[in-house]
RNA sequence: GGCGACGUAGCCAAGUGGUAAGGCAGAGGACUGCAAAUCCUUUAUUCCCCGGUUCGAAUCCGGGCGUCGCCUCCA
């Protein structure tokens, strides 16, 4: 039984959604005026691992991801570059794609934008007005907060406690210190639309209601986002919602801890974020996912070089096994049954409980650190397998294949791995280019026949010194007991 | 000031009443011509501190210390 932590009720709750079967998920995307960075990248993943897991469950997932390409901040940065702020904009969502496809985020069905849904914004506001809930004021519109009964359910606060903080904006215009903006009047030159209160655009939180229904109905089951969003983003998108339309928002909400740089919150103003891009010069792309996984996502989760460094490692680990696999089923006709080996161990029992293991943790809250820890224990047994397995034991290899099945179907949900259609690993080589990595082979094939020929000599020091140099180039040698077998060092 | 989270080995981290998972790093051994990979063994008598509840607590309660977050754009 999956169980999510919802920030509404503050626990864990049985996860069911509105239709059987169907899971609605709406997730905030960035406001795209700069690369995202690591403190960004980590809802992404997360939300895309919630969603693989819920498609292993056997949910279809109806999955939707806004873009904010309407906004101040995207303004001012376009005035600085002399562009207009859509082309602005524009740009920055397909460099979004580039450093979410480096990390295996699988796109969404729907990413909506701003600027392409003003007109359902301006009606969404329209019935706001007139039911009540909302008043125009000199072009602008803003949200009567006190009006809404449950304002303050999802972050937990009353009023008194959110005028206690007294950083509430100064506006003239407002009815009342609380109240937020759900329509902007357009300074002069300004990017506007026209609407029936003037030239203007959009405020923040209305975008999110609006495209939620819009691309998903009434009945959205998870609403995803970083946790600095439940006040008062989240907050305003549910009086939005449910002052409109008089029923619940959104079933399960749910929020991802902060990335964090000497245990401070990695944030723009403070200048010490890290561009995934940058990071991804330094590391593979693999070991950033498998690092965001490593800590369950509520928790923060601190960076440092270091720590990434030490998944990288780990990751070597998870991928040294997953290649014994495919090396040792090179040639294997599938067909063969799943049955008892020689070996005494019972495997196929084994699998069953790896198995079970693995979805228990997924199930509790999307545990993806004890997941990641049920994939090292068999891991492990892998290697064991394959240490003790005869060669030419054909009901052994088909144990090879069970094995090599639930490396696939971890990988699947945690999507740490890029793999090709047989289920291989995608190296570096084959992706940055495959007719270089095919004379690379052959190159090879030549080196390491004539080390062999020095190694039959017993000459070391011209075996060592190739294994050596090709190591500076990256290379990686090793004599096993299988043979010679290389692999870029990654 | 209000609200909230967290504190488990050198590092990362799971575990919310039954006697401390997993990974990285380190040590010893096996295998190897030497390595690499892998396997075996090993690394917290103890979970920030002090009290309490309990047959039993890292886990529950009270107090303290420390760190961080939200309350303002922020994933």
């Amino acid at each position: 039984m999956l169980k999510v932590y919802n920030t509404l009720t503050g626990k864990k709750e049985e996860f069911k959604p509105h239709r059987d079967g169907q899971v609605n998920m709406y997730v905030c995307g960035p406001t795209v005026y700069n690369y995202i960075h690591l403190g960004n990248a980590r809802p992404l993943v997360v939300f895309d691992t919630v969603r693989r897991y819920l498609i292993h469950k056997g949910y279809k997932v109806k999955y939707v991801q806004n873009f904010t390409d309407v906004d101040d901040k995207i303004i001012n940065r376009a005035k600085e570059e002399g562009v207009l702020p859509l082309e602005l904009s524009k740009k920055y969502i397909e460099e979004y794609f580039k450093d979410a496809d480096a990390l295996n985020i699988m796109r969404a069905d729907y990413h909506p934008l701003v600027s392409e849904n003003i007109s359902d914004i301006i009606h969404f506001i329209q019935l706001l007005i007139e039911k009540g809930y909302a008043y125009e004021a000199e072009g602008d519109v803003y949200f009567k907060v006190r009006k809404f009964e449950g304002y303050g359910k999802l972050s937990g606060r009353s009023f008194d406690d959110m005028l206690a903080g007294a950083r509430v904006e100064v506006n003239e215009k407002k009815q009342d210190p609380l109240d937020f903006a759900l329509w902007k009047k357009a300074k002069e030159g300004e990017l506007n639309w026209n609407s029936p209160w003037g030239e203007g655009r959009p405020g923040w939180h209305i975008e999110c209601s609006v495209m939620a229904h819009k691309y998903l109905g009434d009945c959205i089951d998870i609403h995803g986002g970083g946790y600095d969003l439940v006040f008062p983003h989240h907050e305003n998108e549910i009086a939005q919602s449910e002052a409109a339309l008089g029923k619940q928002f959104v079933k399960y909400w749910m929020h991802n801890g902060f990335i964090t740089v000497n245990k401070e919150k990695m944030s723009k103003s403070l200048g010490n974020f890290f561009l995934v891009r940058d990071i991804l010069k330094k590391f593979r792309p693999e070991a950033v996912r498998f690092y965001l996984l490593s800590t369950h996502y509520r928790s923060p989760l601190d960076f440092d070089d270091e720590k990434l460094e030490s998944f990288q490692n780990g990751l070597r680990r998870l991928e040294n096994a997953w290649e014994l696999l495919d090396e040792r089923l090179e040639g294997f006709d599938k067909s063969d049954s799943l049955r008892d080996d020689k070996t005494g161990n019972n495997v196929p029992e084994l699998l069953t409980e790896k198995s079970l293991s693995f979805e228990q943790a997924m199930d509790d809250d999307f545990n993806t650190a004890l997941a990641i820890a049920v994939w090292f224990d068999l891991v492990k047994e892998v290697n064991i397998f394959l240490k003790r397995m005869d060669e030419n034991d054909q009901k052994a290899k088909g144990m090879l294949l069970g094995f090599k099945e639930l490396f696939l179907m971890f990988n699947e949900v945690l999507g740490i791995f890029k793999t090709d259609d047989t289920g291989k690993l995608k190296s570096k080589a084959d992706e940055d280019n495959m007719q270089n990595s095919n004379l690379i082979n052959r190159l090879m094939e030549i080196i390491i026949d004539l080390r062999q020929k020095a190694r039959e000599e017993k000459d070391w020091d011209t075996a060592d010194g190739i294994r050596d140099r090709l190591k500076e180039l990256g290379i990686i040698l090793e004599d096993t007991p299988q043979g010679v077998r290389w692999k870029l060092n990654r």
